[in-house]
DNA sequence: TGAAGCATGTAATTTGTTACATGATTGG
DNA sequence: CCAATCATGTAACAAATTACATGCTTCA
């Protein structure tokens, strides 16, 4: 049993886990996508990598189908539970998050913020709506948690489509 | 000459480099700090690195201090500049930034948003705070693109001083 | 029935982070 | 003049991305 430490990447895998049983990398995929990969998105291949990883650590138990391609099956354990419990109710500390926009970086260093604006904000107009029809999906539902995250990606996708329609000359009606 | 991608790291390096030469990883270290890191920090060990990448790439030079502890200095090339530029003008790809906040990653999977909004509520006013002083301190200066990209991050703290203060059960007033 | 694309995975590479270390400077 | 902290860097390690590869479905 390899002791290994716990990246946000674990704590997703772990979390989607929780919910699931005999779960396949190909299922976490498209578990991903359907949730949280709008705030913290995975490629594929990590969600190949990471459960192995956890597996070593005895944090989830791999499990063979029997017929066909024999692909891995991920459960999750007593220890994997208790490691994302510890983890959700630990003492949050003040970390904050950073913008990381390619667009943004661009116009820090001089570019023109026409152009990028324009695309930007037409991107984060989609978005947007994409948004407001998931919200519609979960209103009411539980658990609680996916809603109330994505009413973060809201304003932040509001945010971001004032700003940039505002730079490149538009208003921002839809 | 070594072929090398150009990654973020790489054109906020040349970036800053376009502006002042003979620099050091350590001018770098605080060059970042002053401004583009609050937007897209870096370790400073990447400030070692990067330069040496970029060098064997053609894009910058490196020489010696002549006395004391003769560290490293780095200024541009010219196929630097050309690097740097083609990224500034290149078409706008529509690649969304991502929220990756922990906090939020918590409440997604079920935390008690409580503290952890009390907490980041906090931190997001003192960021703030921050902001608006610099956002003095940068008006009406040449270049914009600092001011410019500032705003974003203004209105995006303001945002998660919003979300946040609502989901502690305070009002947001400051 | 064959092409397109989805499903499934491995391996190599690159990037970024962490750990460690030591010299210089400065405030108390 | 000592402790703290800033300045400066290297090396090891871990993580994430990219490239590659192949089996399976489906539908034209």
């Amino acid at each position: 049993m390899e002791e290994i430490r716990l990246t946000p990447t674990s704590y997703i895998v772990l979390g989607l886990l929780e919910q699931e049983e005999d779960v396949t990398p190909y299922d976490l995929k498209a578990m991903v996508a359907a949730g949280i990969g709008n705030l913290w998105s995975l490629q594929h291949t990590q969600l190949y990598a990471e459960p192995e990883r956890l597996t070593k650590a005895g944090y989830l138990t791999e499990t063979r189908e029997d017929g066909g391609r024999r692909r891995k099956l991920y459960s999750i354990t007593a220890a994997g539970r208790d490691a994302l419990h510890a983890w959700l109710s630990k003492e949050p500390d003040d970390e904050l998050p950073e913008v990381r926009d390619i667009g943004l970086l661009k116009v820090f260093f001089g570019a023109d913020p026409g152009p990028i604006a324009l695309k930007l904000a037409q991107a984060h107009r989609v978005k947007l709506r994409e948004y407001e029809a998931l919200e519609q999906t979960l209103a009411g539902t539980e658990p609680a948690g996916p809603l109330t995250a994505l009413r973060a990606g809201l304003g932040h996708e509001r945010e971001w489509v004032r700003y940039w329609s505002g730079l490149a000359g538009e208003d921002d009606a839809r």
